[in-house]
DNA sequence: TGCATAATGAGCTAATTAGCTTAATATGCA
DNA sequence: TGCATATTAAGCTAATTAGCTCATTATGCA
């Protein structure tokens, strides 16, 4: 859980976020949208892959990415049940 | 958006936002939680104002915080955005 | 095998930040 | 006013991290 926040505190990995939301990509086409150079997105990609915020599977040449929802619903939940004072989370 | 992210990301601010889901607290009450300096806690404390994740009012000689669930919300739904692919988040 | 392409790993620098200690500010009260 | 308490500001160090460039790994195909 440490490790999603973490990941989503970076503008830049949130946009990502932000382009998979449309759909599946390659590394190479999420680095193409950025100025940054390509190794430095695949830094990024591997923060996000540790949060277990995407998922990667190889095909062919390339990796694809996609978002992985579940764990988005976890994170929306953990700061959820900060509202609600009769909460699970002490 | 990007300080609210930044806030959340550090473990110390997210116990102290959980302490303040059971209702509001002075900075003294607050630090006492914890076993780090004083003055560190009052600049996480700091870092959640400039979020605006938390809301402080003097009474006195003490500042009592409170959570400020309205931008919690934003978060939340924030989030929530990035989960169905027709939502306004491009 | 040997070459081209896709992606990541290694190693570096500059910037950010969490933590500390000491100093300053603000309020309450005699 | 003058002192005590509560809180924050300043300034420092060590650790983390985003970005780069260059090198390496992995796959596809002739």
């Amino acid at each position: 859980m440490d490790t999603a926040f973490k990941a989503l505190s970076d503008p830049t990995r949130r946009d990502i976020l932000r382009l998979l939301k449309h759909g599946s990509r390659t590394s190479g086409e999420i680095a193409q949208h950025f100025d940054a150079a390509w190794p430095t997105i695949s830094r990024h990609l591997a923060v996000l892959r540790d949060a277990d915020l995407v998922l990667s599977t190889r095909v062919g040449q390339q990796i694809v990415y996609e978002l992985n929802t579940s764990v988005f619903q976890d994170v929306v939940e953990h700061l959820m049940s900060w509202l609600h004072p009769g909460g699970p989370d002490e």
